[in-house]
DNA sequence: GATCAGTGCAACTCCAGGGTTGCACGTCCC
DNA sequence: GGGACGTGCAACCCTGGAGTTGCACTGATC
């Protein structure tokens, strides 16, 4: 996976591979996927708010925000003792770029794959 | 995480929201990437074959292709004793779109966010 | 100041999954 | 036919990570 074709360079987070590894990392757990949907839906959220509208303790909470924060999905804010999180759109942004760049890759080379195989079928036909 | 909200519906694998899980599950793995690269770079690839090209066994190459197989990034052709992988583009390109479509959900959010705290702005310096 | 609320640090549990090894069966080739 | 090769089944190991609990500190409110 050449993770280096993508346009990825220009965000935080999925600024080079490891960036890229990393949000697919944190993108694989359905937990944090549904914190996303609810930070992104309320626009700044403390932990506490988010453990009160899942199925897992604060501290779960903490932990994975603290992954969607390293792959720089989120970032967080200190307004007095709270600590409000908001999504991040870049590395997102920066991500789909490159998938959308590896899945345009692959059909490139489908494509050419099955153009030399009908091209090898043709030969045939005329000998 | 509005699953619901990209075109994937079009595709095999990330066909629906259980789809989108199961390939960004199957791409977070770093070794199921390099598997996928060398999938793609190559069309048509044994799991022994590949095996020799990574620092696993054969048998972990099988299991993740069995994986990347679920989640519909790839397909297998036995040829005699044989049985061959390639890429499937389908799923890859489904779970592109709906990540792109999230991208931009987030993208609006945001600056919907920013349009309200100016108008506040604003108001707030007439007074 | 006392109480409540939000947070952070840390220890703990447990199991899924990434990886290995062993062995048997079917296919291929000489 | 026999040996080499590719495969599939299955058992096993172990660690990372998802989740919990306990406790102390700080900020907010009355």
């Amino acid at each position: 996976m050449t993770d280096r074709e993508s346009g990825a360079g220009t965000g935080e987070g999925a600024s080079d591979a490891e960036g890229v590894d990393v949000v697919l990392a944190a993108l694989a757990d359905p937990t944090r996927r549904h914190l996303l949907d609810l930070l992104a839906a309320q626009g700044e959220v403390t932990a506490t708010t988010l453990a009160e509208r899942l199925p897992v303790t604060r501290q779960a909470v903490v932990k994975h925000l603290a992954v969607l924060d390293a792959a720089g999905l989120v970032g967080g804010r200190r307004v007095g003792r709270e600590v409000r999180y908001e999504v991040r759109p870049a590395a997102l942004d920066a991500t789909a770029r490159w998938m959308v760049a590896l899945a345009a890759d692959w059909d490139r080379r489908l494509a050419r794959i099955k153009r030399v195989a009908e091209a090898a079928e043709a030969a045939e036909r005329e000998e």
